[in-house]
RNA sequence: GGAGGGAUGCCCGAGUGGCCAAAGGGAGCAGACUGUAAAUCUGCCGGCGCACGCCUACGAAGGUUCAAAUCCUUCUCCCUCCA
């Protein structure tokens, strides 16, 4: 395909970025690829560890995918050598050791989430063992020698636990070092990250440089904020919103964010780009546009990106029914009582009734719940958490605004 | 090898013998309000056949004490400094 005017593209490629380091190099590499050179090599390092990617991830990956419209190449690097090795340090996120196999099965999980963000003709999905498990030790020795400890210590996070006598591994050395070798392998021309991964690229853009290679160009995208608005969005703080969940989740999980962080989600999660994407922001801030209803254009474009039109609209309405008019959605987990669970009467008590449902994790929190008046059947209120409660079929309990069961 | 410091509930972080199931904040949950699962306000936020009862809990295991997250011993892990 014809490549845009170097120009043009570079201004597409800046919207929605937090930085861009090399921008010269960049421009050069467009200038080339503009004047009948090879695509760019457009690199970004995946984390073996997480099989489930979640609307914080695809901002680098739509970036990605802007590069590929543009016709470049994306080199997708599952870093399953150092995921293989483990990290013993940081406390906060122990990254566990990865067998081979579930290298291969995240993977192919991401490969198939992929499709709905990148072109698969344009996307290369390599693992960064493929070199390194082939090295000597002196390779790596040689490696090493590149980098002082002082260049080390830039990185704040190092600088940081190195004040505050916290523990540094010599392995987190390694990290940067072996990530930045990644871009060598391949030989990037640009590398995508979210700010956090700066340091790391910049040594990636250092270490070709003393390999004799052009450096690469880094493009960095702001880190999306989690559901709660407090931390980043990540799956083991559980605000995220993955781009495999149904369509109700991806709506209802949308509406729930707070309103501020509407801008910044419309911005890096949504396809609206350019002109459009100014001028809806702008609505936004003077209020042409209110927020309750930029959230829910918000809330149906993301589910029609990872579903279609059709389950957006059916999930727009679903929540209106259920949030905005409280009235019961439309499929309701049906659930056995078991007849061990009745006394003679034929009864139970409310509280056992929401842990057999699993509607609860103990008795004690129905119990609560039941006081603060958040249980109902057949949406009645119900008060007394012993009260006896005698099991019909098409029974409805709801715990709450989103917990249904009915009853068989 | 030596000296010193630390490990608290989902997370951060107080607490140095009883008033501690453990302050405070965050997250989460419920209610009120709002035609947002937003904001705000209020409450909850270990378990148990549960209105002040019992059990489990402050890195692990023992011990002292009427009484321990708090004192002692050993252990594990971590950090700092000296060498």
């Amino acid at each position: 395909m014809a490549f845009l005017a170097w120009q043009e593209s570079l201004r597409l490629l800046k919207q929605g970025t937090n930085e861009i380091i090399g921008e010269e190099d960049l421009v050069e590499k467009l200038k080339r690829a503009d004047s009948g050179g090879p695509p760019l090599r457009v690199k970004l390092g995946l984390d073996p560890t997480a099989p489930d990617i979640h609307i914080g991830h695809t901002v680098p990956l739509r970036k990605m995918r802007e590069f590929q419209d543009l016709g470049h190449e994306a080199y997708l690097i599952i870093g399953d050598f150092t995921g293989r090795i483990g990290d013993p340090s940081q406390k906060s996120e122990t990254r566990k050791q990865l067998t081979t196999e579930e290298v291969m099965q995240n993977a192919r999980t991401y490969q198939e989430q992929f499709r709905k963000i990148l072109d698969p003709e344009k996307t290369h999905l390599v693992f960064n063992s493929d070199w390194f498990s082939k090295w000597t030790p002196e390779e790596f020795l040689t490696l090493a020698s590149k980098y002082t400890v002082a260049r080390m210590l830039e990185r704040d996070d190092f600088e940081q636990r190195y004040r505050e006598g916290k523990p540094i591994s010599i392995l987190e050395f390694f990290y940067p070092l072996l990530q930045g070798y990644d871009s060598i392998a391949i030989k990037a021309d640009v590398e995508l990250g979210g700010t956090d991964q700066k340091f790391n690229l910049l040594v990636g853009r250092q270490l070709q440089k003393e390999y004799g290679q052009n450096p690469q160009a880094l493009i960095m995208t702001p880190l999306l904020e989690g559901t709660d608005g407090v931390q980043k969005m990540s799956k083991s703080l559980n605000n995220y919103i993955g781009i495999n969940e149904t369509p109700g989740e991806i709506y209802g999980k949308t509406m729930s964010i707070s309103d501020d962080l509407l801008k910044s989600y419309i911005t890096l999660t949504t396809d609206l780009r350019g002109q459009k994407l100014d001028q809806y922001l702008a609505d936004l801030e003077n209020n042409k546009i209110p927020p309750l209803e930029a959230k829910k254009f918000l809330a149906r474009r993301l589910v029609e990106m990872y579903h279609d039109q059709e389950a957006a609209l059916k999930a727009e309405q679903e929540f209106t029914k259920v949030f905005s008019r409280g009235n019961l959605p439309e499929d309701i987990p049906e659930k056995e009582i078991d007849g061990e669970w009745l006394n003679e009467n034929g009864e139970i008590r409310l509280v056992h009734l929401l842990s057999h449902l699993e509607m609860v994790n103990s008795n004690s929190e129905g119990r609560r719940l039941v006081k603060q008046g958040g249980v109902y059947i057949d949406e009645e209120r119900v008060e007394d958490p012993n009260q006896a409660i005698k099991p019909q079929a098409g029974m409805i309990v709801r715990v709450g605004k989103r917990k249904f069961s009915r009853l068989k």
